[in-house]
DNA sequence: GAAATATAAATCGCGCGCGATTTAATCGCA
DNA sequence: TGCGATTAAATCGCGCGCGATTTATATTTC
């Protein structure tokens, strides 16, 4: 008995397809929670948190992105992104500067710093791949599927708004 | 032109097959955001958060819990659900009492009201399924997959530990 | 049975996510 | 040109997650 079961017991609030679908939904939170786990100690030792990591690898494809660009990459908005972006700053891994043609924008780019330590870094994908112990077919596989159900999701949280 | 890139530009430091697992890493952390946002404004309207409800839910599944038994299930410490049953207390959905025998231990409940908030809740997951768009056999497969993704990433970092 | 060890829960600090609001800059339009 | 509407970012409050520590109870060992 590996498995411990992930499908409530009969008599349960939850039945029917619904049913999978909430498994299916746990399912994504618990896995997010064991990525951080596994990605936290790591990234820890390179002074980063698993979400700076996504911006300073965001930033490293497309320099001087403005906060709303690092966000529709990113699907974040600046109450979330400004602190952490702030964070990244005093760290000395990126610099933010208002747009001179749009004063209202702020543009992020990378540091000497900062590009030096996602080049450290370049090491924590392949132990994270390590990690999760799959073979490539199937992680492609599950990135494809998530990616739809992700968009999905955001399609129905914007037409309900 | 409906996707995004999701995979990095060439000169990232992130190359080989680590590539895709840290596409599937994103793909589960923006999948879990977008859950959320769909959970959220529905959940709102019982009074509850994702993680309290995925705790009733626990709680409708087996009366009497203790807090690390209830850690097993959803894969969480007492460090946060101390103080989310504290809040599910307040909130007169459930109780908590030192067990007898044990009185290290405490044992969760779900008060008459916290049952009735659970059934009429129980539309909840069915709204959750619409919005995933997705044939159950897929959304099954996906449950799959990412328990074992998230069983593998519990047992590596367990054994760095 | 007293001291050392182990275990369960609680506490603390910090960084997200995000709904809601505020501030500041730009745009639209008469 | 002026002034209301729009847009971008910042700010605020709250609830997680979690590493680290503390407190209280139980168990082990001598």
């Amino acid at each position: 008995m590996r498995k411990k079961r992930e499908t409530p017991a009969e008599g349960s609030p939850v039945t029917g397809p619904a049913l999978l679908d909430h498994a299916v939904c746990f399912a994504v939170y618990s896995a997010g929670l064991a990525f951080n786990r596994v990605y936290k100690p790591i990234l820890d030792r390179f002074g980063l948190t698993y979400p700076q990591y996504l911006v300073m690898i965001a930033l490293w494809q497309a320099e001087g992105q403005t906060v709303s660009e690092l966000g529709e990459h990113l699907f974040l908005e600046s109450n979330t992104l400004t602190p952490l972006l702030k964070r990244l700053e005093t760290a000395g891994f990126v610099t933010r500067r208002r747009d001179k043609a749009d004063e209202r924008q702020v543009r992020i780019s990378l540091t000497a710093k900062g590009r030096k330590v996602l080049e450290e870094a370049s090491c924590v994908p392949q132990q994270i791949f390590e990690a999760a112990g799959m073979p490539v077919e199937k992680l492609a596989a599950l990135r494809g599927t998530l990616a739809d159900l992700r968009d999905n999701l955001r399609a129905a949280a914007a037409e309900k708004a």
